[in-house]
DNA sequence: CTGAAAGCGCTTACAG
DNA sequence: CTGAAAGCGCTTACAG
């Protein structure tokens, strides 16, 4: 069924229930109540690939995704689909299962793009490694990153001010007679680690606090990372008394660690995370951490893609959106911050 | 840039750089070569939504699914995605986030197909009152209901064989001699939560082990309402010695329930859950449960779908996969069934 | 082996 | 207010 016999069915031209459609007021009242009547009867529906090869615009929103092993991943995606079904449009995701697929997903989005199956993409997972990405940049692919970042590329980017939230949790640490910090952080090629990283490192060393290098593990953004890590710090002849990990689901792992080796937390040791997804806050981890504000991340980000559609000449934006720590029994229920 | 384009660049017809594109053995070698040159050099993608509109057919199949807050939808999302993925296709995603919004994704998804946007859909979180649902299937819309399923449909079905799952869980509570057992259940209206509990009562009632009424508490599938939940039981004269959640994100609120009203698990009671998500192997909550074969299922559904599109007059098929209960410490390590 | 042409189902100037 | 017609970018019989 197409327009053609919804016409034939009322008798008025194509042109016409096309007009009826997108309610367009040149129509007299009563061809249209004719039109609508039919379109009533018969449940039809218009063709959505004829209509976006016509207005040349899908109304599809590509998302690029981490894995479910990290949860922050699902509520960023979840918070980005209701903001793009909000604006009336559609969510189309990659979902990187493990980080050798993360370029895969990355290049399938951009040929979606290419294809014209998308109108943009925002990529959550960009690394210094996003060869593809370059490529499309330069071809003007309309592209927001957001959560994770890289400088100097030609297009918008939104993130957490990272390096404050690291900052926030070494002063937390040292105010509260923290002496011997450790961390546990992630990849070097990722903007969100090095950035949390460099913030908490910078703010410690104002504070006069030592960092010991044993005390610094890198791994990967997995609770299996985080317990090994634990496990590795517990054994140290000098075990920190407090542990600051990349993202919430690397200090989960931490807990769990912790757990195994028979030490407590807090009393034992200190625990913080960074992301506050919804786990943080279940009585089994009560994990003080430093909250990203997802929706908001979100929002902006559709904001920015949206504009950069409508404008593909506008400068490109940068924007910051601010942490904020949360303090639970993880770090033994002190004051906030 | 469009195939017309590349023809010019070539000295060829359109006709001719379409055949190139699809791999047509009737283009001479020299012929191809030259195309390919030309496509090489400048990039070209083909127009998906053109191609999709000629040859009726997306190569998008939908997937309805429930929100990020039950651990067990993102798992099932990236399992299905990963399927769709591996058999040349896209899936495309619609999250009801909360409940009241279930009906409105079910509209959305078969609204695309009815509007050629999508090839078929599955749904995962089908409930008795999915009413766009039946009258799509008069249409005769191609869907495949995973999970949750709903009886005498027109459509094919796939889901994991809970009420086994729930008998394995009764018998055994009753082989390990717990004698006040209790269930924390959802929605009558959901297929998943009915079948586990028939299972569960009919095979207690086998063995002679009594469940009380008052051990019986119907909630939501959420952390928090295992946690009200837990909290109610152990406040009762009798509390239960052992306790079957619906699904695994209920009992990690059961066991947090329990961690705050100070009743030890496994030694004060046992807590079982449902679908065996990654985090039910956690150390922070090391929780038996019965375990839903996850990848099976988004491979079994995804192949229904596509021999439903291959062939829309074959009889409905409906698949059950077994489940398998897995013993951890939130039982006390008791040997595996 | 190659190309001119029809047609997929829409939207939208253009003419009346 | 309404309709005939062009055209979005492809695929594929059909003819040569």
């Amino acid at each position: 069924m197409t327009s053609r016999t919804i016409a034939e069915l009322s008798g008025v031209s194509q042109t016409t229930v096309s007009r009826v459609l997108r309610d367009d007021p040149a129509v007299s009242e009563a061809t249209r109540e004719k039109v609508l009547r039919v379109l009533e009867e018969t449940g039809y529906a218009p063709n959505a690939w004829a209509r976006a090869m016509r207005l040349r615009s899908t109304g599809v929103v590509g998302v690029v995704a981490g894995a479910v092993t990290n949860p922050f991943y699902p509520e960023l995606v979840e918070a980005l689909n209701t903001t793009i079904s909000r604006k009336g449009r559609h969510m189309s995701l990659w979902v990187a299962s493990e980080e050798s697929e993360r370029e895969a997903g990355e290049r399938a989005a951009l040929a979606a793009v290419q294809q014209g199956a998308l109108d943009g993409v925002i990529f959550t997972t960009v690394t210094a490694e996003s060869v593809a990405l370059r490529a499309a940049l330069e071809r003007q692919a309309p592209v927001v990153l957001m959560n994770r970042t890289l400088e100097g590329l030609p297009c918008d980017t939104v993130s957490t001010d990272n390096v404050t939230g690291g900052r926030a949790v070494a002063r937390y640490f040292a105010r509260h007679g923290r002496r011997r910090p450790a961390l546990i952080t992630g990849p070097e090629s990722v903007s969100t680690s090095r950035e949390r990283e460099s913030g908490f490192r910078d703010a410690l060393q104002e504070a006069r606090v030592a960092v010991a290098g044993a005390h610094i593990i890198r791994g990967d953004f997995t609770h299996a990372a985080g317990r090994a890590a634990m496990l590795t710090l517990l054994e140290r002849a000098e075990p920190p008394d407090a542990v600051f990990c990349v993202n919430d689901v690397v200090a989960f792992g931490a807990l769990d660690g912790a757990r195994e080796a028979g030490v407590s937390v807090p009393d034992g040791v200190w625990i913080v995370g960074f992301d506050d997804t919804e786990l943080a806050s279940w009585a089994a981890f009560d994990l003080t951490t430093v909250r990203q504000p997802i929706q908001q991340l979100a929002e902006v980000g559709l904001e920015l893609l949206l504009d950069r559609l409508a404008d593909p000449a506008a400068p490109y934006a940068s924007r910051r959106l601010p942490a904020e720590i949360v303090v639970r029994r993880s770090t033994g229920h002190a004051a906030a911050e």
